[in-house]
RNA sequence: GGGAGUUUAGCUCAGCUGGUUCAGAGCAUCUGCCUUACAAGCAGAGGGUCACUGGUUCGAACCCAGUAACUCCCA
């Protein structure tokens, strides 16, 4: 039989997962167990999978693998959101490719196409999410635009609204020219713009000119397209330099529109020039002093971007050509003064990259401030706990000073608004038609079907992923069904920070709201992936690796490994492939263990000689353990990895394999094959939930023994940490040291692993060594092993705890280099005693210390005291 | 402008309530090895004024104050 060279990932992978889903090892239904429940952040159906979710849905598969093998019922609940500005955005260019415009389709019409689109292309990244080995319940994906989920968004609205939580009202929203539609503050992205500032004078109505003060003020913007929405000019009432315009009217450069000069200290004196252009309809602070001075809003802007009739001139340009534009005709016009480089933050739209444009319009508003509040108690308490827990803070400063949600979007692809308008402009909310018309004649009976006309808009796309947690149970349709009462609340939430006010607050806002309860009990936040420039990855770069081209070249497992090396919870992450690399070299150092024990033989008739060694390791298999388990009470995921990776690179193969292996092609005894072989599988079972394919693919092996089908490592149980036996382990630690001496002198002597070499120990510890005896024999391939009971001169010495060891060498040891060397351990000692000592003869140490810290000083000042005195007298007889 | 966070080895990070598991881990580096499980490996080694300046304390990476740099969130 022969066994490769390297673990393949490849003929693995999709064995396993096709073996996992045929025996429905990821399905879940209730029952006894205790339940263990994550759902998905539910990816947008239209995205191809990148790092992030690689990361994010790594930690998940672990934690959902982990749960399953200490035997709850794990729950993984998959599913996408429909995304509804993506989506639309990707149906239009799909359309426009075939020769269609939106403009000349009905509503049903598109939304079949967009249909036709989501199932050819929406499942493509849970498709993705196989390769990485994720165990979802496949029969439970869901997506936000299903339609029970959809008539829970609907109910949801209707109930709000019943609830005085929802209201329509005319607001400065934030505009995505480009997807012609409202988007959220959230879904705003601010970045640092170069721009510039144009300085354009307005001609002051009725004024001569006059050297002194000229006949125009100036004002500076960044914005000139906008001037012929301006509808007033606002100076600081204490500003000196303007006492002169207190009362004036001013002229609109170009089409000498007359407006007022107003007077507010909102105005700050020393930016620009002082002189404020007001324009309400497109800026927010401009519109909030609109109100306040009771001044007109002037759009002049279309849907698109472009400058409609209200602006006069150039009309039908869009906004960016139009400030060109009219620098130019402000300059012939001797209105532009001067322009200069600006810097200022611009917002744009997370979905299509347009440049935000504030912008007045009707929309309809979810009102926070009621439900944020018991949302916020729920973190506080702890009820929900944030992970890290720095993330408390910012959760509560947003929670403390919420706005209200602007959640209709001038869409097709989503749910649409369960509102009527009656002819006279009024509206009644209802679930369909019929009620809406029901309701609508109880003000006027005369009114038929024909009258009423349901709201174009739809809902935001968060309004539907706030009730994933419970949407996806059914707990809307069926609130009281046995999936959500045995799943809801579900354990842990796996997301990234930059969502935890608009997604995870909101759901936990419904989570209180229709069930009473928050929908999970732990947010685990992950951080940004990054390159290791520091970069955050994103397509315009081009710096993010393809996941699955990470997947083909390192396998799964291995790039599972990578992500989570370099994973602290909360902290941004810098990626590099080399943390892949390392994950594979893992798989690969994992596989060529196996090769080893199965390439042994058993000869029954041999006795154990391995009791120590095998005592030793199930001990330090036991601290391991209880390690791991720390590390995932507290989600320290890469730290329970990297446990893990040091309890087998490390403990089993580097020590405890070399002790135990026999010599080549030499049999092994029975005993220590089969505590090898428990040690090895209990290994796997450790391993499974970071690297699912590997520990699946070893654990059928005939070594284990017969399997029968349903016998697998996905649901095997982890093992307990059972009994360690500290004096085994703290000796064990000696031995090492005393390993690690005897190779140190081989390698500074340039001598062969190969060449036997002589030990002898002065033992003044007390320790057993008979019984490590053996061990240090193989590992420092030791000829003979003394114990004795004087000094022996003429060889190289070290000190492993108070014992003295002596190696004579074969060639005579060079008195000067020896003489160097320990000279150099004995300045170290006697600097460190003098540092004990001085604690010790310090008063005030001695009286305010805890008794314990004294002891170890003392205990330090003991052992630093008995080395020293052995160095003395090795340096002593060197000299003779 | 307001708030939060970070700064420890070349890189990525641990370091709980101040005191030998206090200066650690992995990777990278250097040296020597193709020793039949593994060169994607083995053995060994080097490397840090714990950002800076003060303070509290018998004792500070850890607590306090200030400074600097970076990051994020909100305006």
């Amino acid at each position: 039989m022969s066994i490769s060279k390297t673990y393949l990932p490849k003929e693995t992978e999709d064995k396993w997962y096709s073996y996992w889903l045929k025996h429905d090892f990821f399905k879940s239904v209730p029952d006894e167990r205790e339940p263990y429940t994550i759902v998905i952040p539910p990816p947008n159906v239209t995205g191809v999978l990148h790092m992030g979710h690689m990361l994010n849905n790594t930690i998940q598969d672990v934690l959902v693998r982990r749960a399953r093998m200490k035997g709850k019922n794990a729950c993984w609940v998959p599913g996408t959101d429909h995304a509804s500005i993506a989506t639309e955005a990707k149906v239009v260019a799909m359309l426009k490719e075939r020769g269609i415009s939106k403009k000349d389709l009905t509503r049903p019409e598109f939304l079949a196409y967009a249909w036709e689109w989501k199932e050819k292309y929406g499942g493509i990244i849970l498709d993705q999410l196989k390769k990485l080995g994720a165990s979802c319940d496949w029969d439970r994906t869901r997506f936000t635009m299903d339609e029970e989920l959809s008539d829970a968004v609907i109910d949801t609205f209707i109930h709000l609204y019943k609830k005085g939580l929802i209201y329509r009202g005319i607001r400065m929203v934030n505009w995505d020219p480009q997807g012609k539609t409202a988007v959220s503050d959230e879904e705003v992205i601010r970045k640092e713009v170069n721009q510039k500032l144009y300085y354009i004078r307005y001609a002051v109505a009725g004024d001569e000119p006059s050297a002194l003060s000229g006949n125009y003020l100036t004002i500076a913007t960044t914005r000139p397209e906008t001037i012929m929405a301006d509808a007033a000019i606002c100076i600081n009432p204490y500003d000196e330099r303007y006492l002169h315009l207190h009362g004036k009217r001013v002229f609109i450069p170009l089409i000498n529109r007359e407006i007022p000069v107003i007077l507010d200290e909102y105005v700050t004196m020393d930016f620009g020039t002082g002189c404020l252009k007001v324009t309400p309809a497109h800026d927010l602070n401009d519109y909030e002093l609109g109100q306040k001075h009771n001044l007109p809003v002037i759009d002049i802007l279309n849907d698109d971007g472009t400058l409609n009739e209200k602006a006069q001139i150039l009309v039908g340009e869009d906004r960016f050509a139009a400030r060109k534009k009219i620098a130019v005709l402000l300059e012939e016009a001797g209105a532009l003064q001067k322009v200069e480089d600006y810097k200022s933050q611009i917002g744009f739209s997370e979905r299509t990259d347009a440049v935000i444009e504030p912008k007045l319009s009707m929309q309809w508003f979810c009102k926070m401030e009621e439900m944020a509040k018991p949302a916020l108690d729920y973190v506080l308490n702890g009820e929900v706990k944030l992970i890290p827990e720095k993330f408390v803070n910012t959760y509560r400063h947003w929670m403390e000073n919420v706005k209200d949600w602007c959640i209709s979007r001038q869409l097709w692809w989503g749910q649409q608004i369960p509102a009527w308008y009656l002819p006279n402009g009024k509206y009644v909310i209802a679930k369909n038609i019929e009620e809406a018309l029901a309701e609508a004649r109880l003000a006027d009976p005369s009114l038929t079907a024909a009258d009423l006309t349901q709201e174009e808009d739809v809902v935001d796309t968060w309004f539907s992923s706030w009730l994933w947690p419970i949407s996806v149970f059914d707990g809307f349709k069926d609130p009281n069904n046995a999936d959500i009462n045995y799943y809801y609340p579900t354990n842990d939430l796996v997301t990234a920070p930059e969502i935890l006010f608009f997604w995870v607050a909101r759901m936990i806002m419904a989570g209180h709201e229709f069930r009473g309860q928050a929908p999970f009990k732990n947010v685990y936040l992950t951080g940004i992936v990054r390159d290791k420039l520091g970069r955050k990855m994103s397509k315009s770069l081009g710096n993010s690796p393809d996941p699955l081209d990470l997947i083909e070249k390192y396998g799964a497992d291995g790039v599972r490994v990578g992500m989570l090396l370099c994973s602290p919870a909360g902290n941004d992450l810098m990626f590099d492939e080399s943390y892949c690399e390392q994950g594979r070299n893992f798989a690969n150092k994992i596989w060529n263990a196996f090769k080893l024990i199965k390439g042994w033989e058993v000869d029954d008739s041999l006795e154990n000689p391995n009791g120590i060694a095998i005592e030793w390791f199930g001990g330090r298999f036991n601290q391991a353990l209880s390690e791991i388990e720390d590390d995932f009470a507290q989600y320290k995921l890469s730290e329970a990895l990297m446990a893990t990776y040091k309890l087998v690179w490390d403990d089993f193969c580097a020590w405890y394999l070399e002790m135990i292996k026999p010599v080549y092609q030499q049999p092994i005894d029975r005993a220590t094959y089969t505590a090898t072989v428990e040690f090895f599988e209990n290994i796997l079972k450790v391993l499974h939930p970071f690297m699912p394919f590997l520990s699946e693919e070893l654990w059928h092996d005939e070594l284990f023994g017969e399997r029968d089908e349903k016998d697998c490592c996905i649901v095997a149980l982890l093992p307990s940490v059972g009994e360690i036996s500290p004096q085994v382990l703290s000796h064990l630690e000696i031995v090492k040291i005393i390993i690690t001496q005897i190779r140190n002198i081989r390698n500074t002597k340039q001598i062969s692993p190969k060449e036997a070499l002589e030990l002898a120990v002065k033992i003044n510890s007390g320790l057993p060594y008979q019984q490590y005896e053996s061990i240090i024999v193989k590992l420092g391939n030791i000829s003979q092993f003394n114990v004795v009971a004087d000094k022996v001169n003429g060889t190289i010495s070290f000190i492993a705890s108070t014992d003295e060891f002596y190696v004579p060498l074969s060639e005579n040891v060079d008195p000067v280099a020896e003489r160097a060397r320990l000279e150099k351990e004995r300045e170290y000692l006697t600097g460190f005693l003098k540092s004990v000592n001085a604690k010790l003869s310090n008063e005030r140490f001695m009286s305010n210390a805890k008794p314990e810290i004294i002891d170890i000083e003392q205990k330090k000042r003991a052992d630093a005291e008995a080395k020293l005195t052995i160095l003395e007298e090795n340096l002593a007889a060197l000299a003779d």
